[in-house]
DNA sequence: GATGAATGAGAATTCATTCAT
DNA sequence: GATGAATGAATTCTCATTCAT
């Protein structure tokens, strides 16, 4: 009851990918990696985009297809919501490299392919951004809801950065802590816009900084 | 007045590195972009890895010492939250691909040179942490002012996923978004424990997923 | 019944290392050389190093087990002695650029290869001097039978630098001008030319070895 | 009382030579090691290749124009051989890094140059078979004196291949074990200790010679 | 005399891919 | 299906040399 060579390849490539990048993942090192030759890996995908396409494709559809089968079990706003969130946690606290590489070589792709993804992508997105409107106030603009959304996204997606169970508990502590922040924020109250635009207009005058330090700097050798 | 060369590199290399990562930007590439032979090039860095650490090391500076400076001018807590916001917000607004290459390069670095970017970058999230955690409620232990700080940090780093000025307005206004839901969630009230437990109960049964659906495929050619 | 590409692309690797220097070789020279792109070569071995390592490990063992060989048909102090002699004088006039290899680069590997090839180097070294001490007058202290063997062996390692059969005869002539000097000295008794003929003659059957061991070589990778 | 700039650099060359070989060693090197900066070094050498030459043709003067100084004091056959083997035993213990590069890079130089050096050479080498030829027995044909100069030379140039003054005592201890077996060869009657220290005590005074001929050069360009 | 910067050529090596077996 | 061998193109980096300052 091996897992069939096909998978196994795909496990092996998105630890590679993860590990060091699409550009530094070598077909040669993939085909040691899992134990075979590099030409016979041509049996399996026809080229190294083709992994990647199948890595990321094949992981959103699963990540989509759990979300809704789990959201049918629940009808109270929050419920859902936290149903969601706590699929996605669970998903990526198991397979964290193949979070990295949805993530980060989210642009790796060419265009026919590329779109396919993307089009995964938007179909979770639209979800999420459903359950985020319901919890919301009645009437927020949708430009609003869709800033959030990404901002919600922005804490689920940032799991890969820092998250090891050993050191901050399990999975569901995790879902937890990010369903606090994600409904009652810090301090359970929104501040006042008074207070922020003080803000903006105290820092009006710092210009955007230069992009990096351009001062002087030793040379080199 | 131009620009040094040096800066002109580095401002080069960032955007190259954000489009491609830094393994799929090539020196060759990269002096192409700038006008000069590639050997020219090593007259200014000794290697590729050199100059990933010089964008990288010299944008935590430049980061570091804005926020604070910015932060002398306030006393109380949420006001200098948001002043932190504000500052990494308009820094990354205006300079998105630094952002990428910090965020998605941050371990494309060797040993030597990786750990004093990850000093830099432990001094940012201390100081963000403090912050944090004096909005929090009294008395929040700290391993969870550290996990709720990350959730911070993702959705700050996230921006570059997502954000475009022309779609989703000034980045002040973006600022307010990420404070908003920061500091008061999008209820502003936090989801009560028994709910989140009753969910987690819920999908008790289901197993952490197969990391890529592994089922019959159709075969390639 | 072609020789095999890795003992083919040795010799043509041998010939260009005495001819520029290791460091005056290049993959791509030796490439075309031997007809191939340069990539394929990396099929035969892993580096540059690997080629001149195999160069000189394998010339050595070949030497080595020669001159045991032969040494076992002679028991009389001289005629062992100029056994060897002959052996080195025959395989290196035949095989001048290995020799090159052998002596001008003994420096240009590693550590952990250069301290293989020495291992060899000194067992060699070691089977001559007792054939030196055997000859040299009993009692002489090791320290100067040390040197003694250093100086017959500059006599042996310079004939590259030289030798040229058309114009300096046949390898056996040379061999015996060498042992003439080593026994007699210049103003002084040489070895008899009638022992010097015996040995020649148990000898006639051993063709010039191979320049390098030709058999079954532990694939790379 | 510093030496010359262009007496440093050829000092530096020509261990950088030994050490690396001539295509090992680099310009950029070679002025790092002398604290130069690359561009500077062209001021005194107008290629690499006139390094080269520069360090082998005066080593040979200066190795040529010593031992004519010295032989001028002895008349015996024996005593002008040995004080022959002195200086060059005694030049090159102290200068191993230059014989190296005489002996290694021999065929370094292109044509133009490299007739210059083999003329110097050859006029080294004809001096030291007039020497061998007068203690050899009288009627050897001259094929045989050429063909164990050589001989002698095999014994002479190796000396860099295994020398260390610590393990194998003083250089006149060297150049009396060279001689002993030159003269007398294993087997046989040497020459007497007592010629030898009186060629040694008449060549007390000749400290030993600089490195490479330190005098005034034609300039370049 | 000195030097920072420039550069075409070439170094070793790796890449994704193909193909005959 | 598997694989050893082949390869053109690309990789990072170094080379000797030049030249304006």
């Amino acid at each position: 009851m091996h897992p069939s060579p096909r998978s196994e390849i795909l496990h092996a490539a998105a630890r590679a990918v993860a590990a060091h990048g699409f550009h530094g993942m070598s077909m040669r090192k993939l085909a040691q990696a899992t134990g075979r030759s590099t030409a016979s890996f041509y049996n399996y995908f026809p080229s190294k985009e083709a992994v990647l396409f199948a890595i990321q494709s094949e992981a959103f559809d699963v990540l989509l297809a759990r979300a809704r089968s789990l959201l049918g079990r629940f009808v109270e706003p929050e419920e859902r919501l936290y149903a969601f969130v706590l699929n996605h946690v669970r998903y990526f606290a198991s397979h964290d490299h193949v979070m990295r590489v949805l993530i980060q070589e989210a642009t790796a792709l060419a265009p026919p392919q590329r779109g396919l993804v993307r089009e995964r992508k938007l179909a979770y997105f639209t979800l999420a951004s459903e359950l985020v409107s319901s919890v919301m106030p009645e009437g927020t603009p949708y430009a609003e809801v869709e800033k959030t959304t990404y901002c919600v996204f922005g804490v689920l997606n940032w799991i890969y950065g820092w998250y090891d169970p050993e050191q901050h508990g399990a999975p569901d502590g995790l879902a937890r802590t990010i369903m606090h922040l994600v409904s009652g924020g810090l301090v359970e109250r929104r501040t006042d816009d008074a207070l922020l635009a003080r803000v903006e207009a105290e820092l009006s005058d710092h210009a955007a900084p230069a992009l990096i330090a351009d001062g002087e700097q030793e040379p080199i050798r």
